[in-house]
DNA sequence: GAGTTTGAAACT
DNA sequence: CAGTTTCAAACTC
């Protein structure tokens, strides 16, 4: 098994990394310049994470107990994933593989409804770093196309598994992988270890594909507890790093003696050769702490209490990973190495890997970007900044309608949040695949203004204060902070002692606020109790409906109703017809003759009803 | 829907 | 870091 150095990985720049992810961590560095520390940490601000994306883009995912022995999930509208994978709960070790081998591919069928991607002979692990130094290893490991190194589409069966890994958030003291051939860990290694006793949910999600070329990736969901998550906090973006092996030939997945692994697993088939982008949906979801677990399985896999994910999305087959990736911000796409080929790797906001994977998807030969670039963006539809309840519902973020900033600043809430704009009304929007240069650009300079931009402003406090305040607090003058101009009222949090505001009334006793509040309240309830009574009226107009309709055939349908029959109605004409003749007869006027008329219907309504409704009572006193 | 207000972001 | 300008959302009419 190949593994990318830990040199390489401390060589990652802090936005790829996400050392905030890994701050209980020792660092390594004196120098800092590639450590992104929280900020304040004795006042640490612990920003939110960002809703949970499972629930609401789509997924659906099968889950099983205990362990993942092959999930077959799909995502809305995306390409169905049977299946193909293993994931070792002991060590969190989620491994693709191809389905190359006859018994992959057997495993497959036995799974179901397999579906292989092309591309064959190339191992996908996805793991990732963690916090307090435990590396959630994210590996995507694949047989490439290195250089004398025979590569053949179905031809992987005598291929040895070569696994390039790289942690996110690694830092040299980390070893993460521990090649197949040896199983052999180290101490550390083994203390890095972390397990989650139950995987439930896996995410695995295929994204368009190039030349016939896909690119899955197998994410944990944190749908549920015992999850695994790749979270790195700190950061509102969500990264899953998927790092392509330089190395092709892979035979079989890494196993050690006591993995918990299941062995019917099946492997998942990762296209590489023209393969763009691979991406994966990361759940925003608090992470779940898990016990360390000493290694018991060659491929190191651990979990961190991470609330923040972020993705570097294998471009191309790559060789190896470039470094010099220093202070590169999220979005960053890494160029290929001289003579490495058509490589290179993209670090991508998982925002917008959310949006990516959303149907309808597009196949990354359709973008004309970067290699990060995917396919069609939909609706983002993560809150991401937690700056308010509302936002942290279901409902997709607001379409923005910036006119000056290209969508390329902060003004922008779509950018701001990591999200692609998608469905919005602006103009010369420049946050888009088709600009990749220019926001990649872009989010280099916010990030130098401020490497925080793209974080959470509301996080948690010091202890003893309130559970959520805004990191930088508001600056309000003449909103009284009563109004959704001031971002602390909008997250529907208190002001604190950080804010600069004048004339606050946005704090706990203030009565100005509690007035707010409880108007809010009523007509929170107010909406509710519409909402209500619509629902109970459509029902009730639904039945009523239902009701009304003629139920011909005998035995069935509401007694008074089935009256009304062919007979009925024929009677009912011939009564009315009878009417008008007898009008006619008379000579009666137009009018009067149409008042007879409906008179006679009035009448024969009135003997069908009460036909109807004695019946009921007859079949009621037999228990009909 | 147009115009105004507001405060964060960007700029100097 | 402070003051100013720009910007887009929130708000009002």
């Amino acid at each position: 098994m190949d593994v990318v150095s830990p040199e390489l990985n401390s060589l990652l720049p802090d936005e790829i990394m996400d050392t905030e992810a890994i701050e209980d961590i020792p660092h390594s560095q004196s120098d800092g310049t590639t450590v992104q520390s929280e900020p304040d940490e004795d006042t640490s601000v612990p920003m939110e994470t960002d809703t949970p994306v499972a629930s609401e883009s789509g997924f659906s995912t099968t889950k099983t107990t205990d362990s993942v022995t092959g999930t077959s999930i799909t995502t809305s509208g995306l390409q169905k994933l049977s299946a193909p994978f293993t994931i070792s709960a002991a060590n969190h070790q989620i491994i693709l593989n191809k389905v190359a081998s006859s018994q992959a591919t057997e495993a497959a069928k036995s799974a179901g409804s397999p579906q292989v991607i092309k591309q064959e002979g190339q191992k996908l692990l996805v793991t990732a770093i963690g916090k307090s130094g435990q590396p959630i290893v994210l590996q995507l490991p694949h047989t490439g196309s290195k250089a004398g190194v025979a590569q053949t589409s179905g031809d992987t069966k005598s291929q040895t598994p070569q696994f390039k890994v790289v942690t996110i958030g690694g830092r040299s003291e980390l070893k993460p992988v521990v090649g197949s051939s040896t199983n052999q860990v180290t101490t550390l290694q083994a203390q890095q270890l972390k397990t989650v006793q139950n995987i439930k949910p896996v995410q695995s999600v295929t994204v368009g594909g190039v030349s016939g070329s896909q690119f899955k990736t197998i994410i944990p969901l944190a749908t549920q507890p015992n999850v695994q998550q790749i979270q790195v906090p700190g950061s509102r973006f969500h990264y899953v790093r998927l790092v392509t092996a330089t190395t092709a030939s892979s035979t079989g997945q890494p196993s050690g003696p006591s993995t918990s692994s299941i062995p019917t697993a099946k492997p998942m088939v990762v296209s590489t050769g023209a393969v763009r982008m691979s991406v994966p949906i990361v759940p925003a979801q608090t992470m779940k702490q898990v016990a360390p677990k000493p290694l018991t399985s060659t491929a190191q896999v651990v979990t961190a209490t991470q609330t923040q994910q972020r993705l570097i999305m294998p471009a191309t087959p790559l060789p190896q990973i470039q470094p010099n990736f220093t202070n590169l911000p999220p979005g960053t796409v890494l160029a290929p190495a001289p003579g490495a080929g058509n490589v290179g790797y993209a670090v991508v906001p998982a925002q917008y890997v959310t949006q990516l994977q959303q149907p309808p998807f597009v196949t990354l030969a359709s973008s004309s970007g970067f290699q990060a670039s995917a396919g069609i963006q939909t609706q983002a539809r993560l809150p991401l900044n937690g700056l308010s309840t509302a936002e942290t519902t279901s409902r997709p973020r607001k379409p923005c309608n910036c006119t000056k900033s290209q969508c390329l600043k902060l003004y922008c809430d779509c950018f701001a949040n990591g999200e692609f704009c998608n469905n919005c009304n602006c103009n010369n929007c420049f946050n888009n695949l088709e600009h990749e240069t220019e926001r990649l650009k872009a989010i280099k300079t916010c990030l130098d203004r401020n490497p925080e931009a793209f974080k959470p402003k509301i996080g948690k406090g010091k202890e003893g204060e309130s559970d959520r305040r805004h990191s930088k607090g508001c600056n309000c003058k003449r909103s009284g902070c009563l109004k959704n101009y001031c971002e602390c009222y909008e997250a529907k949090i208190m002001c604190s002692s950080i804010c600069k505001c004048i004339g606050c009334k946005n704090f706990e006793e203030s009565p100005e606020r509690k007035t707010l509040m409880h108007l809010a309240d009523a007509a929170e309830v107010r909406v509710q109790q519409q909402t209500a009574a619509k629902t109970k009226l459509s029902s009730q107009i639904s039945d009523l409906l239902m009701r009304t309709t003629p139920v011909i055939s005998s035995g069935g349908g509401r007694l008074p109703y089935t009256f009304v029959t062919k007979e009925v109605l024929e009677a009912t004409c011939e009564c009315l017809l009878e009417q008008a003749k007898r009008a006619e007869q008379t000579h009666q006027p137009q009018a009067e003759a149409e008042r007879m008329i409906l008179e006679e219907f009035g009448h024969c309504l009135m003997r069908i009803i009460s036909s109807a409704g004695k019946a009921k009572v007859d079949c009621a006193s037999i228990n009909c």
